[in-house]
RNA sequence: GCCUCUGUAGCUCAGUCGGUAGAGCAGGGGACUGAAAAUCCCCGUGUCGUUGGUUCGAUUCCGACCGGAGGCA
């Protein structure tokens, strides 16, 4: 950021997964003269290279790409160290004269990073984290919950005694620094975004398009040694990265619970459901520029997004 | 060919002693502030195989037919 408070121009690509971020992310820096910072809470991590479909050498088309493979999968990573390093990494970009391009579909990463959230400085909360867990065990969740209402009534009005990990975050925030998670939230929404923001979405009117890449993808995933991958990345310590779509789905095959068709399928319906939760997430950002996929080649796509960019009228586009 | 069982939601199956039906899975919708590829919430109308009969009323009882499974020849 220059002196002057300017915003910093950043365009950013979202969507659900495999709906082709990357291929367009790339064409928009090649036309843009432009980086590409992941926002993939996946990508993140070493190690995971086909579950989280990193784009690959070839892919990048020489464009510099950040924020992937930054992280040991042994190690907890968070929404707040991505922001924090996300801003530095889009700063520098912008300091060298070229443009940040955005391409992810991690949903808090982006809302985060784009709305400028500031979280407090906090230590490692694990040990609390744990003390409540186990405390939940005991006491049940509902008792959880009347705990948190105690504290703060009106962020517990929001939660289901059920999501346990939302109570136990809010007492954990709580305990550890004194303020509320209703208080933390209002905060934390204070200042104002970084960036000039024009966002494009990639979505799918007949969901079968989507699901038919996905399908797609996960086969070739496959042929590209994907369970390999796994085998290697399960017989580690994991801590985040364990979460990730494409490596736990093999568990019950690697011990013998069922067939190798069967963990197949359940890691392409697990993929489905993720990106239905993508579009969730996504789809009540009024500030995404939508741009419809289902039949079209990536030369339309691109077209369209230009139109998009055009029409936001900030960007010049360096003809090929 | 004969006998028995069976046909109900996309799938696997309950059920209705006759008053048009409900679970699991799949699927759909939603939420989301330091685990987010995580976590959580909500959503069940379908010619009850087809066609006749009995009945005020049939998915339910009876017959025939058409699928499927098994048994005897």
């Amino acid at each position: 950021m220059d002196a002057f408070n300017k915003k910093i121009p950043l365009i950013a690509v979202v969507g659900p997964t495999a709906s082709g971020k990357t291929a367009l992310g790339v064409e928009i820096a090649r036309l843009l003269n432009g980086e590409v910072v992941s926002c993939d809470s996946m990508q993140i991590y070493k190690g995971m290279d086909i579950a989280s479909a990193k784009p690959t050498a070839d892919e990048m088309k020489g464009i510099p790409h950040h924020m992937i493979g930054i992280a040991e999968m042994s190690e907890s990573y968070s929404v707040a160290r991505y922001v924090d390093e996300a801003k530095k990494v889009i700063a520098d970009i912008h300091s060298r004269n070229k443009m940040p391009i955005l391409v992810g579909g991690t949903g808090l990463y982006f809302s985060s990073l784009v709305d400028n959230l500031t979280f407090f400085k906090e230590e490692d909360a694990s040990e609390l984290r744990a003390k409540l867990t186990e405390e939940a065990e005991k006491i049940g969740n509902e008792a959880m919950l009347e705990k948190l209402r105690e504290i703060d009534p009106e962020y517990a009005e929001t939660l289901h005694p059920n999501n346990l990990k939302r109570v136990i975050r809010a007492l954990e925030v709580y305990y550890s620094s004194g303020v509320t998670m209703t208080e933390q939230q209002r905060r934390s929404r204070k200042k104002p975004s970084e960036y000039d923001l024009t966002a494009i979405g990639i979505r799918f009117e007949n969901r079968e398009y989507l699901y038919e890449r996905i399908n797609k993808r996960v086969d070739i995933m496959l042929e590209n040694g994907l369970l390999d991958e796994a085998k290697e990345s399960l017989s580690d310590e994991l801590a985040t990265s364990a979460q990730a779509i494409g490596h736990k789905e093999f568990i019950p095959f690697l011990k013998g619970e069922c067939t190798l068709d069967e963990a197949v399928e359940s890691l392409k319906r697990e993929t489905r459901r993720y990106a239905k939760r993508q579009m969730t997430w996504f789809n009540r950002d009024e500030r995404i520029n939508w741009i419809t996929a289902d039949g079209a080649d990536l030369k339309k796509i691109l077209e369209n997004s230009i139109k998009i960019l055009e029409i936001n009228g900030k960007y010049g586009i360096i003809a090929e």
